[in-house]
RNA sequence: GCUGGAGUGGCGGAAUUGGUAUACGCGCGCGACUCAAAAUCGCGUUCCGCAAGGAUUGAGGGUUCAAGUCCCUCCUCCAGCACCA
């Protein structure tokens, strides 16, 4: 029966009683538990909880109360990321002191957070405006200046004008404008507060395998840190100057025809004098730097430039004079600014060279990648008798390569027995080409050098099976002028990779449509293969290539990375003030620790101006002076709050230490995060800079690990009942508090985790009718102790085991929506079946991490004292989980055909007997059984004889 | 274009990881209670069909006694990156 509740009033007054018991504060390590740490992004304290707070908090708190209760110490911090612009602009808006503001919202926000009734550990909260806190985070700057990590460099930086400050790359959006202000960002070169985060892009990447994150986290990051592995290649230009260029491609070595410089290249100034078209030059130049990101994109594949007259470039590999261009294309922020160009082998240069008419080289026969594997025998040896194609379209002059072996059918036919009288086995194989795949008048033009055959074998480490391998080229004589269909595309593919297991082996789906591509469209072949006009590379392979020439011309393997270092200034005035003063001579040096919080000065104008607020402070002046002496002079910037948030989840372990931003003991006792719940907002911001932070503080002896979250997920979005992003203008927005203070906060918590599973980055639309049913679920719940019985009902008994079970696996899988389903089913059965007192008990206890009100009211009801929530989780009893029957599906030659009720673990043999003796199933299997298929307690599957 | 992920009823979603597809909730339909409505309770609800039965997990193919789940081809959607050499 229904039975309504009065949320409002039970909600208060446990609440009450919690916050006066203390009973989530975690206090002090309890070494005899064990420990669980469960972090969750603190909020901005915005003014108003909105629904993705709870969305983020309320839904984690169920599992943060089911492993309390199963025993474990497990840390659940809150706290406040107070520092930031909308607290500026507020108080710009309204005239208020941005101090006031935030503190006035963060008081307001506990509150809301309280109402919410989590678990959480306040006891160890903590703010970014703390004094105590950034006291902290302008020590670790310090310590960071002083280990070079922090530094001053000219850099190009995204100005926002909107904003009046610098942000960072992860910022800007790619659209080119401000997150935050939705204004086109500008690239200015300033002098900027920079941390060296490239420094640790290789272990940034390289620590991530062994985290228990999901791959599209890791996938995003390495993406965006961007490592590229190739070469540096010196250039010795007809000035005399030697520039590097870096490429990935050094096997291509041989093909470049030119050499592109970026627009902004110092080369250009430097050679004012020898360049004869300076003027048309430096105004290309000027006008290109002058183009922001969004001009670039739209000129994507039209490609400009201008040659630099008068200067010229020696391939250091052919020793061949080229020419030297300068082209917008080409970035002077990464590698090193210059590139070689290789039009037959890289896009962006094949559409240059087109336009400016250069020549284009082919040096590379496209083949598999370097994932290639050649076949193997049953052996694992790898498989004799190779024969290398090189097919060339006569009209474009463009070769690829097709290979066979022995054990490929059609090839097979040929070489093995098919070689008719007088025939060469080169000339099967073209029969092979002209009849199978259709492709007329292919004929054999050229054989290649012996060593290419053999180099191919010998790469796969395998020289003495080479003996019946050759290679040559034949040539497609009219293959433009024949119409190419998919048949033909298909009978090719056919013959070349007739064994489908073997084409996984042989060549990858990459490969096949490269060659295709090769042989009928204009694309350019990027992949890598076989060189040719390489003089003694002539059939290396692409990956040996790169580092034999690399040697050869004296040039260096190299990484680069799209990751740049992160700029930290700006120029606002609610932030940490960067803990640096200028001697009289303009050399920073670093406030001592003993002056330490460095606070923001009180009287300073902050309407944005562009220039830094603090600047205009006389009060700050002063205090520099009074304390380094006359001429020292403040630096004026403050930190990018997530420098704040790089190291948090080290305070909230030791929030009051007044001796170091957390001590060693304390992280020894609870680092690293088991588990991080956040939005995927992060996943290239803050999560690759508290890693960083992380490991720059263990370099330094300060942090007992140099990976801080263990095991990461994230949640999606809620959206509005519309479906759409919930935002003001479009009216859709649910306000949680509205939602409590209808329905309640067990209602609202657990139809957020109804929704779906957690942790799947799904997007949920906010359903009016579905938080009803909730609702509807949780006043059943409150009407249960009507259906309690004397007597101790085994099926129920049965039922409430099983829930035990399935609720508890669903948890430590976070799949908290089907965990919520079972306790709907074990009320549904139990309205009609009755519940023993004992039971009752138990079911309160599952229901407690889920309805934490609620169950407390019911717990307390049935004349507990203690609270609920420091109980101990039921654990399900084996006895109650086996069965007395099984009911499995019956297939009669593998289609379903319905169920039989059996013994549980029945034999097969009587469960063929009760199906052939049954009234329903017995006409069925009319014939023979020649076969059972019996899966205990699942399934049979009767195949019967053809007859 | 590259990388990663996902496609199951009217909707949110379930399926012990190869073994009875559509649990649970919403919505909807019918009935009960009521002067009536709401709330509540009961029954039904993947689709076609009166039924027997048949079809069905984005499309097509394959492996298997058995495929939502594994393999191949294709389509669609979402997320990240994108003139990165």
């Amino acid at each position: 029966m229904h039975k309504k509740f009065e949320h409002k009033e039970i909600e208060k007054k446990w609440q009450k009683i919690w916050k006066e018991s203390g009973i989530y504060n975690v206090g002090t390590r309890d070494l005899s538990r064990e420990k669980e740490y469960v972090l969750v992004e603190w909020p901005y304290p915005s003014g108003n909880l909105h629904i993705g707070h709870w969305f983020a908090f309320a839904v984690v708190d169920i599992y943060v109360r089911a492993h309390r209760m199963q025993g474990k110490q497990v840390l659940f911090p809150m706290g406040f990321d107070a520092f930031g612009l909308p607290a500026e602009n507020a108080a710009i808006k309204r005239n208020l002191d941005p101090r006031a503001w935030t503190e006035s919202n963060i008081v307001h926000m506990r509150e809301q957070l309280e109402q919410m009734g989590n678990a959480f550990s306040w006891d160890k909260t903590t703010s970014s405006t703390d004094e105590e806190y950034f006291e902290w985070t302008q020590w670790i700057f310090t310590r960071f200046f002083e280990k070079d990590i922090a530094f001053r460099g000219e850099a190009t930086v995204n100005w926002c004008p909107g904003c009046n400050t610098v942000i960072a790359n992860e910022q800007v959006l790619s659209d080119g404008t401000c997150e935050r202000s939705g204004d086109v960002v500008d690239k200015r070169s300033m002098m900027q507060w920079m941390l060296k985060i490239t420094d640790y892009a290789d272990r940034l990447i390289n620590d991530l395998e062994p985290l228990d994150w999901p791959d599209h986290i890791k996938e995003s990051q390495k993406q965006w840190i961007g490592r590229s592995s190739g070469a540096e290649i010196p250039f010795t230009l007809s000035t005399g100057d030697v520039l590097s260029v870096f490429t990935t491609r050094p096997d291509t070595l041989y093909g470049a025809t030119y050499l592109v410089l970026a627009p902004e290249h110092d080369f250009i100034i430097r050679s004012k004098n020898k360049i004869q078209n300076w003027e048309s030059v430096i105004r290309y130049s000027q006008e290109a730097s002058q183009k922001d990101d969004i001009a670039r994109l739209k000129s994507e594949k039209e490609k400009t430039g201008i040659k630099l007259e008068g200067i010229t470039a020696t391939n250091p590999a052919n020793g061949e004079e080229i020419p030297v261009f300068i082209a917008d294309y080409v970035l002077k922020g990464y590698g090193t600014g210059i590139i070689m160009a290789v039009p037959a082998h890289d896009e962006r240069d094949y559409a240059f060279a087109t336009k400016f008419n250069l020549p284009i080289k082919q040096v590379v026969v496209p083949c598999a990648n370097d994932s290639h594997n050649p076949p193997k025998n049953d052996y694992g040896e790898v498989k004799r008798d190779t024969i290398i194609v090189h097919l060339r379209n006569k009209s474009t002059g463009k070769f690829a390569l097709l290979n066979w072996h022995e054990s490929l059918e059609g090839i097979t036919t040929a070489i093995m027995g098919g070689i008719e009288q007088g025939q060469t086995a080169e000339e099967a194989v073209i029969n092979e080409i002209n009849e199978e795949a259709g492709l007329k008048n292919i004929k054999i033009i050229h054989r290649l050098p012996w060593v290419t055959a053999a180099r191919y074998c010998a790469s796969h480490k395998n020289e003495n099976r080479c003996a019946h391998s050759f290679a040559f080229i034949a040539e497609v004589e009219n293959l433009n002028n024949q119409e190419i269909t998919s048949q033909h595309e298909q009978n090719l593919h056919s013959l070349m990779w007739v064994e489908e297991s073997e084409v996984l082996d042989l060549l990858t789906p990459d490969h096949q449509k490269q060659v295709w591509k090769m042989l009928h469209s204009n694309e350019v072949a990027t992949a890598p293969g076989y060189l040719m006009n390489s003089e003694e590379f002539d059939g290396m392979n692409s990956e040996e290539a790169k580092v034999a020439i690399t040697e050869k011309v004296g040039g260096k393997m190299k990484n680069t990375y799209r990751l740049r270092d992160w700029s930290i200034g700006r120029q606002r005035y609610w932030g940490v003030p960067i803990p640096i003063v200028y001697d009289p001579e303009g050399k920073p040096h670093v406030i001592p620790k003993e002056y330490l919080p460095w606070k923001l000065p009180t009287d300073v104008d902050f309407k944005p101006t562009g220039e830094a607020p603090l600047a205009k402070s006389s009060e700050l002046k002063e205090r520099v002076e009074s304390i380094f002496g006359k001429g020292w002079t403040p630096e004026v910037e403050t930190m990018d709050t997530f420098v704040d948030s790089s190291w948090y989840f080290f305070r909230y372990l030791d929030a009051h230490n007044t001796d170091l931003f957390s001590s060693k003991e304390k992280q020894n006792e609870w680092m690293p995060i088991d588990i991080y719940f956040g939005g995927s907002e992060h996943n290239t911001m803050h999560l690759l800079y508290s890693r960083f932070f992380t490991k720059v503080l263990y370099d330094l002896g300060l942090s007992a690990v140099d990976e801080p979250y263990k095991k990461r997920i994230n949640r999606g979005l809620v959206l509005g009942p519309d479906g759409n992003k919930m935002s003001k203008s479009k009216g859709n927005v649910i306000d949680p508090d509205e939602q409590v203070s209808r329905l309640g906060a067990d209602t609202v918590k657990m139809y957020l985790a109804f929704m779906g599973p957690y942790g799947e980055m799904a997007d949920y639309p906010w359903d009016m009718g579905g938080i009803v049913g909730l609702r509807r679920f949780l006043e059943r719940a409150y009407g249960l102790s009507e259906h309690i019985t004397e007597s101790n009902s085994l099926e129920t008994a049965r039922l409430l085991h099983k829930t035990i079970d399935k609720i508890t696996r669903d948890i430590e899988q976070y799949k908290f929506n089907t965990a919520i389903s079972a306790l709907m089913i074990f009320i549904n059965a139990v309205e009609k079946i009755g519940i023993s007192n004992n039971d009752y008990t138990i079911f309160l206890k599952l229901l407690a991490p889920f309805a934490p009100h609620l169950s407390e009211e019911l717990w307390s009801a049935i004349g507990n004292k203690g609270s609920i929530h420091q109980s101990q989780w039921p654990v399900a009893e084996e006895k109650f989980l086996l069965e007395e029957t099984a009911t499995i599906g019956v297939q009669i030659n593998g289609k379903m055909r319905g169920s039989i009720t059996v013994a549980y673990d029945a034999d097969e043999a009587s469960v063929v007997t009760a199906l052939t003796s049954s009234d329903e199933y017995s006409a069925k299997i009319h014939s023979e059984i020649a076969r059972v298929i019996y899966i205990k307690n699942k399934l049979i599957n009767i195949i019967l004889s053809k007859t």
